[in-house]
DNA sequence: TCCAAAGTAGACCAACTTGTCTACCTGCAT
DNA sequence: ATGCAGGTAGACAAGTTGGTCTACTTTGGA
C-alpha cells in the first residue's frame, strides 16, 4: 500500500495552495485524496498538524527548484537574471512542480493566519529566510543591502503578480535587479 | 439614531483586517458592534456585501492618508522619500487612522479570496491601481518604468514588513527608489 | 496460515456558519 | 396621540466544521 501519509500531503497542498486553508474542509482533502478520516488522523494530530506538513512540502518543493534556478551562471549579474526569469516562468505556470501559479503559499497563509505566535506564521517567516539563505548562497557577492534588496523586489515581484495578474511584474524587477547587484546603487 | 450601517462597516473593517475576513463570522461583527442581526441583513444583502463595504472604507481612509502623505515636497525626489517614510511610519503604528499593522488589507482579502472573477479579488487590483495612480499624479515626471519600479519595491516592502516583520523594509527600499526616480536606472 | 497493523466507510458529536423570521420596542413627524 | 420606520433580542433552519469512534476489511510478513 502506497504511503497515504504522502497522499494527504500531496492533496492537501494542491488544494490549500489553490483556494486558500480556511476554505478546504477536512473532508474535502479525504474526499479529493479517497482516503478514510481514521487514517487522516492516525497520521495527523489536527488540520494544523497537516498544514505544517503541507507548508514544509512546499519548502521544499519550492527551495529545491529555486536552487536549480540560480546555479550556474557565469556571473552574479546572470544568476540575478536567472532569478527574475525562474519567477516569469513560475507566475506564466511554466514550472509544472510549482502548480498553477496563486501567489505565494507563505505569504497567502501568513495572511490567512495572522496571530503572528501561530506556528504556521512563524513557518511562512523561516520559509523566507531560507529563500534567502538560498539566493545569498548562490551569489559571490555578499552584501546584506544588495540581499535586502534582491528579496524585496522578488517580494514585489510576487505580490504584483498575484493581485494585479501582472505577470511581467519579475521582468519589470531586472533593470533594478542588476543595478543593485553590479553597485550602481550601493557604493 | 447613530447611522448603525457605519457602525457595522467600521467594527467589521476592524475585525476583518485584524484577523481575516474567513476567521470572523456575521456574529462576532454583530456582538462587537451591538447591533442586532436583522439590522445588519437590513443594510447588507450577504456577508460578501459587507466585507465589500470594508474594502470600499479601507480605500477610502488609505488612499486618503497616502495622498496627504506625498503631498508637497519640493521634488520627486523628496515626495518618494516621503512615501517610503510613510510606508514605515504605517508598519509601526505611527497612524492610527490604519489601524495596528497587519499587512496589506486587501493582499490578505486576495490571498483569502484566490478566485480571480470574485468581486473582492477584482476590488483588490482596482485598489492597487489606484493607490498607483494617486503615486503617479504625485510625481512630476510620468515614467511607466519609474512607477512600475516604486509600486513593485512598495508591495515587497509591505509583504516583507509582514511576513518577515521586517519593518525597516520601507528604509531599505529608499536607495534603489531614489536610483529610480533621479534616472539612475532607466534611460 | 494466521495475526497484528493499518486501512476502510461512515455514523455521530458539538460547535459554528450564514441567513430568515417572529415579536416586541422606541423615537419622531404628523 | 398615533402611526410607522427602523431598531431590538434571539429562536430557528440548514448546512459545514474539525474531530471521535465503532465495526469491518485488507495487507504483508513470520
Amino acid at each position: 500500500m502506497i504511503d497515504k501519509r504522502q497522499i494527504l500531503i500531496d492533496t492537501a497542498l494542491d488544494l490549500f495552495y489553490a483556494h486558500g486553508i480556511n476554505t478546504i474542509g477536512i473532508n474535502e482533502v479525504l474526499k479529493v485524496s479517497g482516503v478514510a478520516k481514521k487514517t487522516l488522523y492516525n497520521h495527523f494530530r489536527s488540520k494544523e498538524d497537516l498544514v505544517l506538513a503541507t507548508l514544509e512540502k512546499r519548502d521544499q518543493i519550492f527551495c529545491a527548484w529555486l536552487n536549480d534556478q540560480i546555479q550556474g551562471g557565469d556571473s552574479d549579474q546572470e544568476r540575478v537574471q536567472q532569478l527574475f526569469m525562474g519567477l516569469t516562468l513560475w507566475f506564466t505556470n511554466k514550472v509544472p512542480a510549482l502548480r498553477p501559479f496563486r501567489g505565494c503559499f507563505f505569504i497567502n497563509s501568513a495572511a490567512e493566519f495572522g496571530d503572528e505566535a501561530s506556528e504556521i506564521s512563524r513557518f511562512c517567516k523561516a520559509h523566507k529566510a531560507r529563500v534567502r539563505q538560498l539566493i545569498a548562497e548562490s551569489l559571490t557577492q555578499n552584501d546584506d543591502q544588495v540581499l535586502d534588496g534582491l528579496c524585496l523586489l522578488k517580494e514585489g515581484a510576487i505580490v504584483s503578480a498575484y493581485v494585479n495578474h501582472d505577470y511581467e511584474a519579475a521582468e519589470k524587477c531586472q533593470r533594478m535587479a542588476q543595478a543593485l547587484v553590479s553597485g550602481r546603487v550601493y557604493q
